[in-house]
DNA sequence: TTTGAAAAGCTAACCGTTAGCGCTACGGTC
DNA sequence: GACCGTAGCGCTAACGGTTAGCTTTTCAAA
């Protein structure tokens, strides 16, 4: 995972990791909207373009770890065990990222992000993006040249899947609730026409 | 439609309309980015302060008419047919959605919104708002007292249908792809247990 | 050691947005 | 018809995120 490179990326990391654990700890502190980006720069003893160079927004800065969870989907897809099907595989891996968001020391983070209109919007379009990775993971498992629209269908069902299970009561009951569904609109555009009981209009 | 209110609300309604219609052919002239608030508001010959009380945010502008689109949806499910199932009903209207989008003279204003990421941010959380109204609109046609999470999935699937279909290469046709999709969807949510090939997995 | 480039810094601005405050025109009331 | 409360609008000034332009430091390869 850590990659041994010299000591030139080795700084950059630590230096990117300062900045997002200085504004982690303020925006935990004080609330997001509350603090300014440069007072976290200052925090993290860094100059507001560095900041800007490391992180490409200020909500970005509490998303750092986001390409972790495009990779796990992704992932879920193309390297799960052969002959597996394709739809509880991605059923197991939004199971276990809603439970890693449930556990853990997620909880405040999770707070601060529901607590933000802008990071919840920011986290919205993070999560379209990996829905755009899915269906192209999706689309070269099934060795298509490119993501048809049954592949982006399902690749945003399951990323919904993902966002109600954290919203609902119970998150793995819901999981529970939403994944029949989704096997059931793939398998519908696997095997077309056994369930269909509406045509094109064409007035 | 047009409530013949007094003059002081016919003065409101014509300054927002001014300064829509302003920014509108601003922005199609010259680009989103490219033109300014106070450019704007200078266009309209109005205050940036009157731009802000008439519309939340510049993106806004560009949705004047974003309302309709909700009512749309809401109104699939609410004033259907006596007895008209409802996954067919939305499959209308989205249809119909698709269809005012591909027509008529929104082509540019599509471009406008498909060439800007901060456009294409603000659609995606108005439609995740949208998704919110018409689940509650399922849930209260089912009589049950809040939306549960089989209609929060269906709203969010026909809410993806729409997006999915504009950015298809055959809108109509990616329509007819995806809903069957819901259907089956909608239809396993109803009957559960008939296709469920995946269990919830304890550890 | 020299050199090229990546990383970090500083200053100064741009732009969307808001706060504070004053003015005017409209709509209901006496 | 005079009166008053307020909605609509305007102005100025600022705040906060973000970027451009340019210099300085730091590392690595030659």
């Amino acid at each position: 995972m850590t990659a041994p490179t010299g000591r030139r990326e080795r700084k950059k990391a630590a230096t990117r990791q300062k900045i997002a654990d200085a504004a982690l700890r303020l925006f935990l502190e004080r609330g997001y909207e509350e603090v300014g980006i440069r007072e976290v720069a200052a925090e993290a003893d860094v100059a507001v373009t560095t900041l800007f160079a490391h992180f490409p927004s200020k909500e970005a800065l509490v998303f750092a770890r986001d390409r972790d969870f495009e990779r796990g989907l992704v992932d879920a897809v193309a390297e799960r065990a052969p002959h597996e099907p394709l739809v509880p595989a991605l059923r197991r891996e939004v199971l276990a990222m809603v439970r890693h968001c449930a556990v853990e020391g997620a909880a405040p983070v999770r707070r601060l992000v529901e607590g933000s209109t802008a990071l919840r919007r920011h986290e919205e379009s993070m999560l379209l993006r990996h829905a755009d990775a899915l269906a192209a993971a999706v689309a070269d498992d099934l060795g298509l040249p490119r993501a048809t629209t049954a592949c982006r269908a399902l690749a945003r069902f399951v990323v919904d899947a993902h966002v109600l299970a954290r919203g609902a009561d119970d998150p793995e009951a819901a999981v529970g609730e939403i994944f029949p569904m989704i096997e059931a609109a793939w398998s519908a555009a696997r095997h077309p026409g056994t369930t269909d009981q509406s045509a094109t209009q064409p007035s």
